[in-house]
RNA sequence: GGGGAGAUACUCAAGCGGCCAACGAGGACAGACUGUAAAUCUGUUGUUUUUAACUUCGCAGGUUCGAAUCCUGCUCUCCCCA
C-alpha cells in the first residue's frame, strides 16, 4: 500500500516538485513526514486544508504523519510569498492561536492512536526556546552560507525584486535556518526524513535537507522533499475567499452554511481540480463525476458533491445535512411553500450558520421600514447608506419577494409567526427573528 | 553622518490653492443574462435626517475668505553616497 503515497498525489495533481529519491524511500519503509503550520491566527482557513489533507493521505498510504505548529518560527515570519516586512506577533497571541490551530488538527488526525504509524503534533517553540543565539550561531549559522541563502527566490525577490529593492529584516532572512533546523531536530528525534509543504515552501525546506545532510557529518543523512502546488483559482483571483473574508475551518469564524456554498459555488473548471485534491474520493468515482457533469453541467452535480464530501469532512455529515436542506429551501422556486414544511426547531437547525438577530415584538409592531431591518435595527449591512443602496439597485427581497425601500414588515411576513427571510443578492442572507 | 524621494479611500494610483468625497485601474457588491457556473453588458462602492450637510488625503499646528494641495514641527518608509 505504501508505494500508493506519490502515485495519488501524481493522479490528483498534488504533486509539484519532488526530491530524487523520495519515491524509493517511501516504497521502501515506514517514513515520517512532517508539514509545518504557521499560527498567524487562531485557526486554520482552507488554504491550509490542502498540507492537512496531504498529511491524511501520507498516513492512509502507511507512513507517520508529524503537524508542526510554529510557535517559534511564528515569531520570526516567513518572508516566502511575502512582498513586505511582517508585522511580529506578540507571545500571548502567538501563544492563543497555537492551541486554537492544534485543536483543528485534532479533528482530522487522531493523535492518541496506538497504531505504529500514529500521527504527531509537534511545536517547534519547545525545542527552540532554550536555544541560545550564540549556539545558534555557532551550530547552525556555521553549515549555511550566505551566498546559499541569498540564492533563495523568496529572499531574492525582496533584495531585488521587480516591485523595486523592499528590503528585509535580518530577522526573516534567518526564517529559513530556523525552519531548516526544525527539520534536523526531528531528523534527529523522530527519524523523520521528509518535509512537505506548498510550493512555495520549496526554497526553504531544501535548506532544511542541506542542513540535515550537513549537520551529520560522516554519516550518510538522507532528508527529502515535496512540495504540493499552491491552490488557484481559473480566473486567476485568489483562492479560498468568500465575500471578501477567509474560508475558516472553524464554524465559530466561517458558518457550515457559508462553508458549503464556498464549495457549491466553484466554477466548473475549478470543481474539476477540487474534487481531486479536497475530497477522498477514488479516480474512478471523480472521473465519473467529471463526466457526468458535462453532459448535464446545469444540474451542478459536481458542485454538489464537491460541497457535500469537503463539508462532512471538516465538519459532520449532520451539519453537511443541514447545510444542504437550507440552500436547498433559500434558493428553491417553491420557497413559501418548502418553508412551511419546517417546524422551529428544525427551522434553527437548519438555519443555524445563516446570520440572524433578534428584534422585539414591540417594536416590530411599531412598523419596520426595510432601512431599520437591514441596517439601522439589525446591522446586517454597515450603514443605512448601504442599506439604501440596496434597495435602490433593486437587490433586497423579504421572503424571496423583491421589495423596495416603502416597504413595511408586517405579521404577513412573519413564518412560523417569527422569523422573516431577507436576501440581498441572490447569496446572501439574514434571518430576523422577532421575540 | 551626508544627500534624495515619498506617506491619498480595500489595493495600486492621479490630483499640487477653489470646478475634490477626490481622475483612473483593480478588487468587491448588485442588476440583466444563466446552471446559486463562466464570459459579457450596466450600476454602486465615506457617513447622515441624501436637490443638502458633515467627517476624510501619515500626525500636530499655522497661513488664507478658502488647503489633499502652501508653511513649520513630528512620526514612519524607501533609495543613493560615506
Amino acid at each position: 500500500m505504501a508505494n500508493a503515497f506519490v502515485e495519488e498525489l501524481r493522479w490528483r495533481g498534488m504533486l509539484h516538485d519532488i526530491m530524487p529519491g523520495t519515491e524509493e524511500q517511501l516504497n521502501k519503509e515506514m517514513t515520517t513526514a512532517y508539514i509545518g503550520f504557521d499560527p498567524t491566527s487562531d485557526s486554520l482557513h482552507i488554504g491550509s486544508l490542502v498540507q492537512i489533507i496531504l498529511l491524511v493521505h501520507f498516513q492512509n498510504a502507511g507512513h507517520k504523519p508529524i503537524a508542526l505548529v510554529g510557535g517559534a518560527t511564528g515569531m520570526i515570519g516567513d518572508p516566502s510569498g511575502k512582498s513586505d516586512e511582517r508585522n511580529l506577533l506578540d507571545e500571548a497571541t502567538l501563544n492563543h492561536n497555537v492551541k486554537g490551530i492544534k485543536s483543528v488538527f485534532s479533528r482530522f488526525l487522531d493523535f492518541n492512536s496506538k497504531e505504529a504509524n500514529a500521527p504527531v503534533l509537534v511545536n517547534n517553540y519547545d525545542w527552540m526556546k532554550d536555544f541560545t543565539f550564540i549556539d545558534f550561531a555557532r551550530d547552525v549559522g556555521k553549515r549555511i552560507t550566505v551566498n546559499y541563502m541569498m540564492a533563495k527566490d523568496s529572499v531574492k525577490k525582496r533584495l531585488f525584486g521587480e516591485e523595486g529593492n523592499v528590503g528585509m529584516s535580518f530577522t526573516e532572512f534567518t526564517y529559513q535556518l530556523i525552519q531548516g533546523y526544525d527539520f534536523y531536530h526531528l531528523y534527529k528525534t523522530h527519524n523523520c526524513m521528509l518535509q512537505m509543504g506548498g510550493s512555495d515552501q520549496w526554497g526553504n525546506i531544501t535548506t532544511g535537507t542541506e542542513l540535515v545532510r550537513r549537520m551529520n557529518v560522516g554519516e550518510e543523512a538522507k532528508a527529502f522533499a515535496l512540495t504540493c502546488p499552491l491552490i488557484t483559482k481559473a480566473d486567476g483571483s485568489k483562492f479560498g475567499k468568500s465575500e471578501g473574508g477567509n474560508v475558516w475551518l472553524d464554524a465559530d469564524k466561517t458558518s457550515v452554511y457559508k462553508f458549503y456554498q464556498f464549495w457549491l459555488n466553484a466554477t466548473d473548471e475549478d470543481a474539476e481540480k477540487y474534487i481531486k485534491i479536497f475530497t477522498f474520493l477514488d479516480k474512478p468515482t471523480v472521473e465519473d463525476l467529471i463526466e457526468n457533469h458535462k453532459e448535464a453541467p446545469h444540474l451542478r452535480l459536481l458542485q454538489k458533491r464537491l460541497a457535500e464530501e469537503v463539508t462532512t469532512f471538516v465538519h459532520s455529515k449532520e451539519e453537511f445535512e443541514n447545510a444542504e436542506k437550507a440552500s436547498n429551501i433559500l434558493f428553491s422556486k417553491s420557497f413559501k411553500a418548502d418553508i412551511k414544511t419546517l417546524n422551529e426547531s428544525t427551522f434553527l437547525d437548519v438555519f443555524e450558520g445563516v446570520p440572524q438577530s433578534e428584534i422585539s415584538r414591540a417594536d416590530f409592531n411599531e412598523g419596520l421600514d426595510m432601512i431599520a431591518a437591514l441596517s439601522a435595527k439589525t446591522n446586517f449591512l454597515a450603514s443605512n447608506g448601504e442599506a439604501r443602496r440596496a434597495l435602490k439597485e433593486n437587490s433586497v427581497s423579504v421572503n424571496k419577494e423583491k421589495v423596495d425601500e416603502d416597504y413595511q414588515l408586517t405579521t404577513e411576513d412573519l413564518i412560523n409567526d417569527a422569523y422573516i427571510i431577507i436576501n440581498k443578492g441572490k447569496k446572501n442572507t439574514y434571518i430576523i427573528k422577532v421575540v
